[in-house]
DNA sequence: TATGTCAGTGAACGCGTGTTCACGCAATTC
DNA sequence: GAATTGCGTGAACACGCGTTCACTGACATA
């Protein structure tokens, strides 16, 4: 009853998604991952797999959800930090690249699983996306009173921006990283400014 | 010397070419697809491949380069709606969101090699982006008179939002697309009053 | 007309793959 | 202590893959 035989299967569950993780590059993407390949790195046997997992795509569908809730809880976390004063805009975006550069591995399967081959994939990605989305735009309308609508299409116009500049940063050099940065940052405040001057602008015309 | 033998090769060329775009799919990405797939649908041997690509990735990229070159058709077609009058920034966005739903394959070629596998891919896709961005940059210089740098700033904004959005299209059905299109003429229309209202700014801060 | 070139071929190869199966053996249950 | 459960295993399978090779036959050249 001490559940040491649940313990074990728990942590070779671990290390088959840490195995496949660890695969993961810029060369060596999900799609080029083979069940054999996996199981090697995790030092278990290839039949082994199907204990744990019924799928090589359930096994991917858990990574894209560890890599959604590993980048929710960084970017509360900036939030937080924002409460207690400084740019709003800068500690979140660069919150947010830093991730990029420190997690790889999480965002580029995000990123290639968005656009990918399995309507699953992409709709898990979605998912995330949209959640992150939502968070931003809850944020707009509690802190900054912007009506619901205004601030839905504001949100999802940064995240996208961000994503695309999160990509970007992959391939970029340090120097490239710091200048994308400063870009990224840049164009969310001119978002922020278009979405500033709609409302003013929808306000007179109410009038 | 008629040449009957080079006119031959080339269109076996053009068979190949055209085999593998058809066999791109929502499903089946340029990722899984092999050589003996892409000869099988083309109706000739296995080994004739060797003849006119060296590689899958030669095929690959040539795939690529004709994406770019429709992508630029596109860019043209736009200038000619601009040229008609009316909304600069619904037509242009009509006008992609357009060929994205026409060319499903060849976006979503582009579209999965911007964060693919293959560095020289990403570069390929890359260029192509950036000649995007640049040219809009460029009219936003040209036509509305905007500084350098704010230009390039707000043409890079907008390309990623329209890219991004276009990435939706693929999945979404009619009416989705729609609310989508109209939620993108939104968000340009958003970053073009951000960019006046911060080119605002910087005057009256130089004064 | 004789000679050379070269796109297309079919057989054959070795390889890595996903998946099946029956089995061992330790943890668990009764 | 006996019976059961279930994780991990190694052998075996059929399959599709990229690539090689020697060869054919229509076109090109001179």
């Amino acid at each position: 009853m001490a559940g040491i035989r649940a313990a074990q299967k728990e942590k070779t569950r671990r290390a088959l998604i840490q195995a496949a993780m660890n695969q993961l590059s810029a060369e060596h993407g999900y799609a080029s991952l083979s069940l054999r390949e996996v199981t090697r790195e995790a030092g278990i046997a290839p039949t082994s797999f199907y204990r744990h997992f019924q799928n090589m795509e359930e096994l991917g569908l858990t990574l894209v959800d560890e890599g959604g809730l590993a980048l929710r809880q960084l970017l509360r976390q900036s939030r937080q930090q924002i409460a207690k004063g400084g740019s709003i805009v800068r500690a979140s975006v660069t919150t947010f690249m830093e991730f990029v550069a420190n997690n790889t591995a999480i965002f580029r399967l995000l990123l290639q699983e968005k656009s990918g081959n399995s309507k699953e994939f992409r709709l898990a990605v979605q998912r995330e996306v949209e959640h992150f989305t939502a968070e931003l735009a809850d944020y707009l309308v509690a802190e900054q009173q912007f009506p619901r609508e205004l601030a839905a299409l504001q949100a999802d116009a940064i995240v996208r921006i961000v994503f695309s500049a999160g990509a970007d940063v992959l391939d970029a050099s340090g120097a490239e990283r710091q200048e994308l940065l400063e870009m990224t940052i840049a164009q969310v405040r001119i978002v922020a400014r278009g979405a500033e001057a709609t409302r003013t602008l929808a306000r007179s015309a109410k009038s």
